[in-house]
DNA sequence: TCTCTTTATTTTGCATACAAAATACGTTAT
DNA sequence: ATAACGTATTTTGTATGCAAAATAAAGAGA
């Protein structure tokens, strides 16, 4: 009776997660080129599970496939986060509701902590620390829907807008904003308010939005 | 000079399709399992192209892989569609809501046309003409919402709601109420007020979504 | 008769080999 | 010098073969 028997994922699994991960950290930045044969040296696979892993992401939305002619990292564009970030402000706004009635007292505590903890990151402006705990807020309340299928469609287009890797910098204006947005938010929360957090979560996500895309446009002609 | 070259699709895909296709019929039902080799002599292909395609399938949630056993065509329970229903009235409300700014006056006109032809088999009681255009409605506002990602996401969802394959036998009452929502749909967009089409989308696409939950319960249990 | 073990068969996972398409390169002609 | 053609090389697409895992089957012991 072997009480430890490592069941080790299929090649293209875990192929496919390494892939994830070279492109979430940009060594296979947006654009480039796949080269299966280069890869699979690199991976230390052959081409099989590869391709498999491939045409996974690919349908994901990480790859882009051209017919006889690879496979290259699929680019994130203006037009692209102006598509997701409405979407991304309607989900992220129904699991605010859904979070109101489903998560249990501890997890609203547990919220509440990491928000005073952000509240401490705004006052003394750790710019780094404050995007971190705000990320891991919208992530818990994600969580806290108990919608399995919520989360994984707001997970994916999450990962696009953070693929797109702009400078984001705000200003005060707009960082005094979205903090007063979040206590709102939190206060919504520990009240179970699902209507209003969902209202809340719907302008807040959406004034992000309009934050990035013009801080996008200003990079693509930033001397303006 | 070849003037009408055919570039057919690649293998993987053109099985991609296929297997879609046979799911969504039904001849591959729901939880059977997929015999590789089956399917290959089947489809006059090899495994490699076969086992692509289903990778690519698998991620879009319509087989499941189970590791060193094979794929099933993934089964959409009832949790499933719980989960769903709520996220489709959401997404189709945004779709609404930018169909206002987006659509075309024509393709306004277009809508009020089906609209009326579906007045017409309400009234004549003809429920599968009804539900056909119906839907035909309900994907026009999507596509007018000129958001790709928004559609391919609604269309996603859609998939898995139909290939639950429940019997929709509507109450007169649960209908009509149908029906005078669609007329309240049709006339926010006709004025192009974004904000209470979406509004009445949300409401009708929950109500449906009751509908259905509904029905699935007494089918589980309807000697109830 | 039932259960557990052992063996045989099927089925999946991966690697390799071959074919076809695309790209790169060099040559020739204008 | 440039453009166009043809060839060589690279790269992708598909098929097949072998190994490992899982399932089915058969047999031995209780």
């Amino acid at each position: 009776m072997e009480s430890s028997i490592i069941v080790r994922a299929p090649l293209h699994v875990q192929v496919g997660e390494r892939l994830r991960e070279l492109i979430d950290q940009g060594t296979l930045a947006a654009g480039m080129r796949l080269n299966e044969a280069e890869l699979c040296t690199q991976l230390g696979v052959s081409r099989t599970p590869l391709r498999e892993a491939m045409r996974a992401l690919a349908s994901e939305g990480l790859l882009e496939l051209q017919p006889n002619r690879g496979a290259i990292v699929s680019i994130v564009t203006v037009e692209d986060l102006t598509e997701i970030l409405p979407i991304m402000s309607v989900l992220e706004g129904l699991a605010g509701r859904l979070a109101c009635s489903c998560m249990g007292d501890d997890k609203i505590q547990e919220v509440r902590e990491i928000h005073d903890t952000m509240i401490g990151h705004y006052q003394r402006k750790e710019l780094s620390e404050y995007f971190q705990t705000n990320r891991l807020i919208h992530e818990l309340i994600t969580e806290g829907s108990g919608n399995q299928t919520l989360m994984e469609s707001i997970n994916s287009l999450s990962a696009k807008v953070r693929r797109a890797r702009f400078t984001t910098e705000m200003t005060d204006d707009s960082w005094a904003r979205a903090v007063s947005d979040h206590e709102e938010m939190i206060d919504a929360l520990e009240k179970r308010d699902g209507i209003r957090l969902e209202q809340v979560i719907i302008r807040h996500v959406e004034a992000k939005g309009t934050t990035i895309l013009g801080v996008i446009k200003n990079e693509y002609a930033p001397q303006s």
